[in-house]
DNA sequence: ATAAAATTGTTAATATGTGTATTATTGCCT
DNA sequence: AGGCAATAATACACATATTAACAATTTTAT
């Protein structure tokens, strides 16, 4: 696919930024599409998905995580947590639970039922991922990663 | 920044390529957010920003493009531009006309003081988005252009 | 020429994202 | 101890994204 937008200008770094800026997002959007289409059949959207992901990798013991530990893992705003969650737990993936030791917070936890959606979507998802991803070899996937994270490093220092 | 998900799988191919999505994902995220920033005093969305570039640099002679091809162009539904012509063409950026020559299809065009308002933040965009992507150069920026689109091209084949 | 199919834009319902303001708590500082 | 700053979740207004259903129009097939 080629560049959708020309800027114009005279310098030719400077489009290639765009064009470099442009890309990601246009991959970013095309990858969550195909994961929305893959999880749909399951009643998940992508965000809810990798939320599951997060409660069952990243939580010890299956203890849960709290809003702002999802928010601040998922890149999102602390407020965009609160509906989501009100979502998922009308759908039976989550429960939440006001902490014990610290009353401001929620403890947000998988169901058994969402448990047991996530252990069956899991390996068919991780195979999708793999198939489009495997274009690039594994070298060339690390050093994807690699110039992404530099980005976002970037971006991040100001 | 390191990876947020771990699949706990055994095999660390599916790993790599876990990671090789979310690392697009958040550097997409990222990107937007910073370019939100940047337009927010200008009283532009970065969504809005594109758009206007669009018609700036991928319209012939200025005649505008139909709303059918903003949508192919930004890769979004064409419900989703209805919307934000709505909201563009009251904050008076844009005007849209019915085509002459196909009364289904609008025709989107730049107001003036629209144009006057991009020729303002263009180089000042063109800038920061150099800034941001020359912590790669130029030849790694060429490499991130060329693997994001074999991946894009290895979702949409199916 | 006409019927069927495709295209364009709109609307409605819903999900996800932001920023800002507010409330309830907790932690820190003197 | 008492006051003040920081943090967690929520509520609200809004922008952007999806799918599905619809009406108007154009194109295609026979």
């Amino acid at each position: 696919m080629s560049l959708e937008i020309e800027l114009g200008l005279n310098e030719p770094v400077a489009l290639l930024a765009h064009e470099a800026l442009l890309s990601t997002y246009y991959t970013a959007s095309n990858l969550r599409k195909k994961a929305g289409h893959f999880l749909q059949p399951f009643g998940l959207t992508d965000v809810q998905f990798n939320l599951m992901m997060l409660l069952k990798h990243q939580s010890r013991k299956g203890e849960g995580l709290t809003q702002a530990q999802l928010s601040s893992m998922m890149l999102v705003n602390r407020a965009n947590i609160t509906s989501l969650i009100d979502r998922m737990e009308k759908a039976g993936f989550v429960t939440r639970t006001s902490s014990p030791s610290d009353r401001r917070s929620n403890i947000i936890v998988l169901t058994e039922s969402g448990k047991e959606l996530l252990d069956r979507i899991e390996p068919l998802y991780a195979e999708e991922v793999k198939r489009i991803m495997d274009i690039l070899v594994e070298d060339e996937q690390k050093r994807l990663i690699g110039m992404l994270e530099k980005v976002r490093s970037n971006i991040k220092e100001d």
